[in-house]
DNA sequence: CTGAAAGCGCTTACAG
DNA sequence: CTGAAAGCGCTTACAG
């Protein structure tokens, strides 16, 4: 009676390796091997037999030892900003749901590893140990060290966000076309003074999201009024300051870049007195659960971010398999017009 | 001149191995093991030649090859909820930054994998690839599918939260102390009915938050009304309907047992006309971003969530190196009355 | 169609 | 204090 087993099944030992299934249907490894894989030439009575025994035993073979063999790590790695501003965001989050999805349906695993904009050395920790055969960046800095990082070490990487850098493989949501979209629809609708609070400038998405503003208003013949348009507005006191001019100078709608800038939007209004939408209109990015209880329901432009991570993810993994494609890829949006602006 | 080279100081061949860096000096790969290990005898002249000759050629050992040298994997992985309901709340992230934290102090990397209530087949195709060598679970369910598996599999791990088995190795904030601390409080402010709207009571952290309420309330003999009381409430309906409830039984004040039920409850309260704190007053949990801007400001229970993580992280890694001490590590609080409970 | 053997890049008894 | 050699669990030319 072997005395190490846990299920009746066990061979003896408690870690199955390959030798001991070889051993246990009388082939060798690499018969074992190739019935696995599926690669090189092996007769069907002979894979069945092997799947059958590797079922019966419940064998896996081990991934690390897959990977010294054929110098994968079968390990992205996907980089999480660390900055506390951003670190609440939900769209990292969801986004590396994405990552994930995408990758256990090819049998990869998920490293995740931290950056800020002036600290990468978590980022090149993980790959100086080779334990990432390419990477996920999640954000778009301009000017970004991890980038650069990459580049020179000639790591494969999917940018998740956009990049003036044609030679970087992007997937993103149109940002531009999104916001000139909806802030045509909302001029269209009687409304001309319309007000913009943006984020931090350093990312394209923000940058791109102006544009569109801008764009909008150029196309209707609006001239910018800067007394309605504010940038890097990542504090606090910036949002503050922004909702006050805007208010002062008597906009009828603000633009918020993003659902945390318009959360506190949605307050500072409150706390003036200005009713949405009856005194001032108010519209964001990102449809998050940020927003999702508010009264009234807020229109917004809606990304499906779970997918924008679960695409990137696919083509990183293709990209390791030698598709060397560089398209950026776009993905749609959706404009989800609600009593906020109405 | 050779061509494979990208920087000066590149011996030849693009990838370093441990065998470069023995032949450079002219030792023996078992020597420059040991040098960067510490284990064995070595000389001190010895040491310092390698570690001057890795440093000058940046050469990193192969986290993989180590590994499957020493059957280890120098990976923990952290499991992710992936549903939907859960997987915006900011928790789960702040607590992964914190894993990744103590991860990397360590040299540990830190792989992600995602579970559902009925779905764990990520978990175990990551701990079936051997690709981990413990797993820390971020929430705390009862009769926990997870647990059950990782503790019949004999993988080491650590929950965040807490659990009534007392052999699993737990890391928690005093969920039912701070809770009874807090209703206390607000009992001594001249207030007696007291509401309280709980999410699912199948995780442990929301049954002691109950219990802290409930234990509050006896102890000044105060009899529970279930009219002002709610659990599970985790859709908008049911938050809804306690709202309701609660405003025509006239309690003085909601106890939310997270920020996001909060959030709602504040915004279905604005709806009803009720102000707050003038016409009742409202407490919550956790204390993240999402009460961050609200008007008036919201008393709540702080917890450092990104130190729990990086304890769980310690933790776990601690216990991979042998240490088997089971006590539950429970974090500190802190009650932040502010002007909604005022 | 199948197998013996070398190799992936480390660690670690064992012997000096 | 140092080294030669075996081994971790796979894969894959190469030879049959």
């Amino acid at each position: 009676m072997a005395v190490q087993n846990k299920d009746e099944n066990s061979l003896p030992g408690s870690k199955l390796t390959i030798a001991d299934i070889a051993a246990e249907l009388g082939v060798s490894k690499t018969t074992v091997s190739r019935a696995i894989s599926g690669k090189g030439r092996i007769g069907k009575e002979t894979v069945r037999r092997v799947m059958e025994c590797i079922e019966k035993y419940n064998y896996r073979p081990s991934a690390i030892a897959k990977g010294l063999a054929t110098s994968k790590t079968y390990n992205i790695g996907v980089a999480f900003p660390a900055d506390t501003n951003l670190s609440s965001t939900p769209f990292f989050q969801i986004c590396l749901l994405g990552v994930c999805e995408a990758a256990a349906a090819m049998d990869y695993d998920v490293l995740v590893t931290t950056v800020k904009e002036n600290d990468i050395s978590q980022l090149k920790r993980i790959v100086e140990n080779h334990n990432i055969d390419g990477i996920i960046l999640t954000r778009d800095f301009m000017n970004d060290m991890a980038t650069e990082y990459l580049k020179q070490k000639d790591i494969p990487f999917v940018l998740v966000g956009s990049s003036e850098d044609s030679t970087i493989v992007q997937v993103d949501s149109n940002h531009r076309e999104a916001c000139e979209k909806l802030v045509s629809l909302l001029l269209a609708d009687k409304m001309s003074r319309i007000a913009l609070i943006a984020g931090d400038m350093r990312h394209m998405v923000n940058l791109s999201r102006c544009e569109g503003y801008i764009n909008a208003l150029r196309s209707r013949q609006i001239s910018i009024d800067t007394e309605l348009v504010f940038t890097d507005c990542d504090s606090q006191v910036s949002i503050e300051q922004a909702v006050n001019s805007i208010l002062k100078h008597q906009a009828e709608c603000i633009i918020c870049t993003d659902d945390v800038i318009c959360t506190r939007v949605l307050s500072l209004l409150r706390e003036a007195g200005a009713h949405v939408p009856g005194d001032i209109k108010v519209a964001s990015f990102h449809d998050s659960i940020y927003l999702e209880s508010n009264n009234p329901p807020v229109t917004a432009v809606g990304m499906d971010v779970k997918e924008l991570g679960c695409i990137a993810g696919k083509r990183l993994i293709e990209m390791l398999g030698g598709d060397i494609d560089i398209h950026k890829k776009i993905l749609d949006y959706e404009i989800h017009l609600r009593r906020s602006t109405q």
